[in-house]
DNA sequence: CAGGATCCCCGATGATACTG
DNA sequence: CAGTATCATCGGGGATCCTG
């Protein structure tokens, strides 16, 4: 297998994010996007309902959540599951999918979380830097 | 043990991305965002010039680029060594920081690159079934 | 409760021109 | 080459109202 070193080498790999027009780039937003990094990492703890989910990504609105998981279900990384009660219920799971890319998303905002330290220092002192 | 929030075992860290008013939201916006995932994934691959880096990453004005490229610097990701000659050349890399960071980051996009045909599959799926 | 439909605004982004 | 400055735009995203 070729090393994960030399990109420019892996000309065979069918789909390239930093090609414009492949369609990995697309998923890779969706996944990444402001409110798909927070919904999936969610998603990673275990099945909520809509508003469960709403109050655990602090922030997001009931439009972007909605969409957010549209796009997620069209992908492929997350599962809906509703019940026709009345009231409704409605669950949303990762796939099999999912949980591969979400692990890996962790993996990097667990990382990031860790060294918030750092970077708030490295802030500092380019700020400092820079008023100068 | 915690009522509201189960973020699992990690209750004692100090960060939260969950949370709307985290630095580390910003900073993972930074890193997720539509350019600087691919910037990082990019210089992680070598050190480059910010002509060759544009090329590289598909797609980015010279703005978006010197902008990302500023936020990174600043959170201590990317390091840029200016030579004072002329014509001027500056080099980016990353910095020891950036590479965990972006070895995590490269891990997510080569299983998404990886897993685009289930991908695929699947919005043709979700897409016959919205049709009817 | 789980969302869809609408309105609307502001900020992210792109294009262009200019500078050291 | 390596950017900065400026202007125009487009759509992401929030607020609100509505329904099954």
């Amino acid at each position: 297998m070729s090393t994960t070193q030399e990109r420019t080498e892996e000309q065979d790999l069918p789909y390239d994010v930093f090609s414009r027009a492949c369609p990995s780039r697309g998923t890779l937003e969706h996944v990444t996007g402001r409110w798909g990094a927070l919904t999936l990492g969610a998603l990673h703890e275990g099945s909520f309902r809509f508003n469960e989910l709403r109050r655990r990504v602090d922030g997001v609105s009931e439009k972007m959540l909605s969409q957010t998981l549209h796009a997620l279900e069209r992908d492929g990384l997350v599962h809906r599951e509703a019940q026709p009660t009345n009231p409704p219920r409605v669950d949303y799971e990762l796939t099999a999918l999912g949980r591969e890319v979400a692990e890996r998303l962790i993996a990097l905002i667990e990382c990031l979380e860790g060294r918030m330290d750092d970077v708030l220092a490295s802030r500092e002192r380019y700020d400092a830097r820079v008023r100068a």
